[in-house]
RNA sequence: GCCCCCAUCGUCUAGCGGCCUAGGACACCGCCCUUUCAAGGCGGCGGCACGGGUUCGAAUCCCGUUGGGGGCACCA
């Protein structure tokens, strides 16, 4: 039995996409369930894009995920440029072996030739003995190549339909399909998981492998992650990049736990699941063949889920990131607790608490019009004259507000409302009389007759 | 146009011939709790795309139809 090796390779793009992610994931999860390795490989070989600093960005967004550059499985990053004589090498023992051949026909000469810009190359170069020009490689003309894909069952290809497709540039350099299969031959990878969208790859590369004198990987291809349209997700119309969520609070712990369910379960009723304890029961097999819709709302869900597990002291550490570095850390680890059950994201965070921070409250229209439309001159202004003397205390604060409402026949749902707007500028926040506890009388007090001032005009 | 993949509630899924009166989760809708909003509790809505087979028996197997999707570069 030997050693499971998978790799992910991607190819520096400038930002990490969701997809990436999972496929990342999946690669990673069998790696450590069987004790194999996770080869890391930028494929670079496109020179336009490629910058060290993508590179960085793609070992940064894994190790985000949980994918440790520094874990004993962990092998790379390796770069595919680096590996091009290797490549250039295997194009000559193809051309050598009479597996491939040089073919000099320009786009235009085999669009005249087959009459059809809807393409099919028609071998016209195989035998003619070029010396120079692209390199083709020779596929079968009859009979059929299968592709054995565990996730979704013998694949197969007619090979009077697959063209001649070439493997490397009338300059020499090599095409990704060769430099992807030589790579994986030369690193020793064992399963190849990846996108369903390489899936006719590898039918070209189930022929390429043989042709090296390798066996095939097992191949695995995942379904592709899809929007609302159920289009692929495309940088162009959707959220795709890990960072934008990372930015905006969600925790890698639930991310990694939503992406695993993209595609698959855990099998039973749970999905909320730690890493651990998906990992060994982890099944290629078991991977859904239909496409997987990214629902945003969901992951919102199970991020909320994460937040609210996360013990207290570790809650305010991740916030900390979020809120103004000015504030003070103590008077926020005070109402963090409540803020703890009322967030999906982190950067939620702020909204909840400005108003210990900040000089004036922010104001909201709506809100405002809103709450003060109860006799709200009446309520602030009973509620303002007991403020002095009150004891400093939820309890106290609680119990004066509900007297004063009662005075004006309202409830304390009422009462609230235009208290709570006051001195927070929002309708809705964290519960009011724990709130005004922390943020002290003489604050609360100015605030009650700010807004008294505002409602006489 | 050619090749390939796919099809269980709106969404992600469980199901791998009888345990299915199809289970869970998100979303949605009620009710309870309640100082707003959450959280929590209880309940509800909602699905095997369609048509043929195979079988004593089909969501599960086969074929077809329809509908989605992916790929067809001297990109990766």
């Amino acid at each position: 039995m030997t050693e499971v090796r998978v790799r992910f390779a991607p190819s520096p793009t400038g930002y990490f996409h969701v997809g990436g992610a999972r496929t990342a994931l999946f690669n990673w999860a069998l790696a450590e369930q069987t004790g194999g390795r996770f080869i890391l490989r930028i494929e670079d070989t496109d020179a336009a894009r490629n910058r060290p600093e993508w590179t960085e960005g793609i070992i940064s967004a894994l190790s985000w995920i949980g994918i440790s550059g520094t874990h004993p499985a962990f092998e790379g990053p390796y770069f595919q440029s680096a590996f091009e004589p290797q490549h250039r090498e295997a194009v000559a023992k193809l051309l050598a072996g009479g597996l491939a051949y040089y073919c000099d026909c320009t786009r235009e000469a085999l669009e005249a030739r087959t009459g059809s810009e809807h393409k099919g190359y028609d071998g016209h170069c195989r035998d003619r003995g070029l010396t120079s020009g692209a390199v083709r490689f020779r596929t079968p003309d009859e009979g059929v190549t299968v592709v054995d894909d565990v996730i979704r069952g013998r694949v197969e290809f007619p090979n009077n339909a697959q063209d001649d497709f070439v493997i490397a540039r009338s300059d020499g350099s090599p095409l990704y399909v060769l430099a992807n299969a030589v790579d994986d031959i030369t690193q020793g990878i064992t399963h190849v998981l990846r996108g369903e969208e390489h899936l006719s790859n590898a039918a070209k590369q189930q022929l390429l492998w043989p042709a090296l004198g390798a066996t095939p990987p097992v191949w695995a291809h995942l379904p592709v992650i899809v929007n609302e349209q159920r289009k692929k997700l495309s940088k162009r119309r959707d959220k795709v990049a890990l960072e934008a969520y990372r930015a905006e609070g969600y925790l890698p712990e639930a991310m990694v736990n939503y992406l695993m369910l993209l595609g698959w379960g855990p099998g039973g009723d749970r999905e909320i699941m730690p890493w651990s304890e998906m990992v060994p029961l982890f099944k290629l097999e078991n991977i859904n063949s239909a496409s997987a819709f990214f629902d945003e709302k969901k992951l919102r869900a199970f991020n909320a889920e994460y937040i609210r597990m996360l013990p207290l002291e570790t809650f305010e550490e991740r916030c900390l990131p979020f809120l103004d570095p000015e504030w003070d850390v103590e008077t926020f680890s005070r109402v963090a607790p409540l803020a703890q059950t009322r967030i999906s994201v982190l950067s939620e965070i702020t909204q909840y608490v400005d108003f210990l921070f900040l000089k004036e409250p922010v104001f909201d229209q709506a809100s405002w019009d809103k709450a003060m439309k109860n006799a709200p001159v009446e309520i602030l202004g009973d509620y303002l004259e007991r403020l002095e003397a009150v004891s400093w205390d939820p309890e106290s604060l609680k119990q004066m507000l509900e007297e004063v409402g009662a005075a004006h026949g309202l409830k304390l749902a009422k009462a609230q409302a235009p208290v709570r707007v006051a001195v927070m500028g929002r309708a809705v926040g964290l519960p009011l009389f724990e709130s005004l506890e922390v943020l002290g009388r003489e604050r609360t007090i100015d605030r009650i007759r700010a807004a008294l001032s505002r409602l006489r005009g």
